[in-house]
DNA sequence: AAGTCCATCTCGTAT
DNA sequence: ATACGAGGTGGACTT
């Protein structure tokens, strides 16, 4: 890692090294005393106030205050990034199209200011979400129980998608929301709008068709709440307790590396 | 801003720093090799690479990439960092329960690394909804009382912006501060700054002027809270309450659709 | 580019 | 404490 760094300089020294920093798309770190501007999908404006302020090379700009994991101020990545100084003060500004959003920092008592060349070619990788409980299911149905056959996945219908579609050994229907967290009432609603969205779609003649399948709601996640227990009992929907997998699995990186 | 700072330490001398820095309760940022582990809600790692670690007085714990907006791997506010040192080896811990997680960062080689202890008071004053409220009031004056004519806005005093000022009937000052949701006691407080701050300005002779314009602090939202309803009658400040006008999100879609 | 949905969502607020 | 909703949600993925 090579990095620059200055300690208290003036904000003509300060300016040299950020227009460095950007120009040779480096990570820029400021901790300052600033005022900040944001105009864009709202608006906001913070006064006078020390704060640290990352610029990252893929236009990502970030500015913390000494609380919270967000930050106060920032723009995505691939916005643009540049620096001016305007009566001897400094200022630092990131502007982005679509939306059209810019944010001006306005730069006091400048405390440290670096920039460094970061390496880092590594993914995250991580594990115990919906997905993965997904795909244990897709592989293993027994889970659900002795019989269950997935059909399909992420099946659309109106009001969004069925996270798994299937038949049990009788060969009903059984439409699977997942959740891999605690299920409270609003996953109980939701698969029953799917069941409903479902029934509509795959039999429109439900008032006079008697013969009509039976289709099985199964709310699949670690645990529900009270509310929800409630709420399945009334709709005749059940509950199906699994723990989302927490394995690592490496993703396409990991093929890369076979070689 | 006191800081402390170390470059290319070894993690002896970094262990101590970032002992010291969370024992002061300052904001610790460190530009290092590192490995991370994270087992909670879910559960990942990351492998070896440069990343910038911040550990804030308030138990924000965040290690950022050199690209996103996000940080690749963080606790949130209230968790417990320690650091420790195993084999020569400098780790950094962060803990927190319900739910239990656990974030555990293990150190190579550390490029730089400080704690800083940052002063910052100022809150983000955010428009949007707020905006809407002054644009409605600076259309229709009179939601506010009968009479009332605004003069300016986002008025510019010492300790921020006055969200509209105007006159009353008897040609008396009004200073406005808007808040969209419920107002707390901070509201009061930062109206009661705006009040001091602009009879500095415009009223600099103040002990000596007994004829000096009235000058009433009118808070405008929606409700206040009981302690803010306290604080206002000690103050002498006045409560007006208006309700912000519900904007569409979609209200540009709703146009299109007219046509 | 626009829309959809998940997330260790975070963060505020009311219960 | 827990539940509910909003967010400049961000970010990945599909159309």
């Amino acid at each position: 890692m090579k990095y620059k760094l200055l300690e208290n300089p003036n904000h003509e020294k300060a300016y040299e090294l950020v227009h460095e920093g950007l120009r040779k798309k480096a990570t820029i770190c400021i901790y300052a005393n600033c005022k900040i501007k944001y105009e864009g999908r709202a608006l906001s404006q913070l006064n006078w106030g020390e704060r640290i302020i990352l610029i990252k090379p893929d236009g990502s700009f970030l500015v913390h205050q000494d609380k919270k994991v967000e930050p106060v101020n920032w723009q995505p990545p691939k916005s643009k990034a540049r620096t001016y100084l305007k009566n001897e003060t400094l200022f630092i500004e990131s502007h982005r199209r679509t939306p059209q959003e810019l944010l001006t920092v306005e730069l006091g008592e400048i405390h440290l200011i670096n920039y460094a060349n970061i390496e880092d070619f590594e993914d995250l990788e991580q594990a115990g979400y919906e997905k993965d409980m997904g795909d244990m299911i897709m592989k293993r149905p027994h889970i659900i129980e002795e019989g269950f056959k997935p059909t399909a996945r992420e099946y659309s219908v109106e009001h969004g998608f069925i996270d798994i579609l299937g038949k049990d050994k009788d060969n009903n229907l059984m439409v699977l929301e997942l959740k891999c967290r605690k299920a409270g009432v609003s996953a109980v609603k939701q698969l029953k709008r799917y069941l409903t969205d479902f029934d509509n779609k795959e039999n429109p003649l439900t008032s006079e068709n008697c013969e009509k399948q039976d289709i099985r709601g199964i709310l699949v996640a670690p645990s529900i709440d009270d509310d929800a227990k409630e709420l399945i009992c009334e709709e005749g929907i059940e509950f199906v307790s699994v723990e989302p997998p927490k394995e690592l699995k490496r993703n396409k990186k990991v093929t890369l590396d076979f070689f």
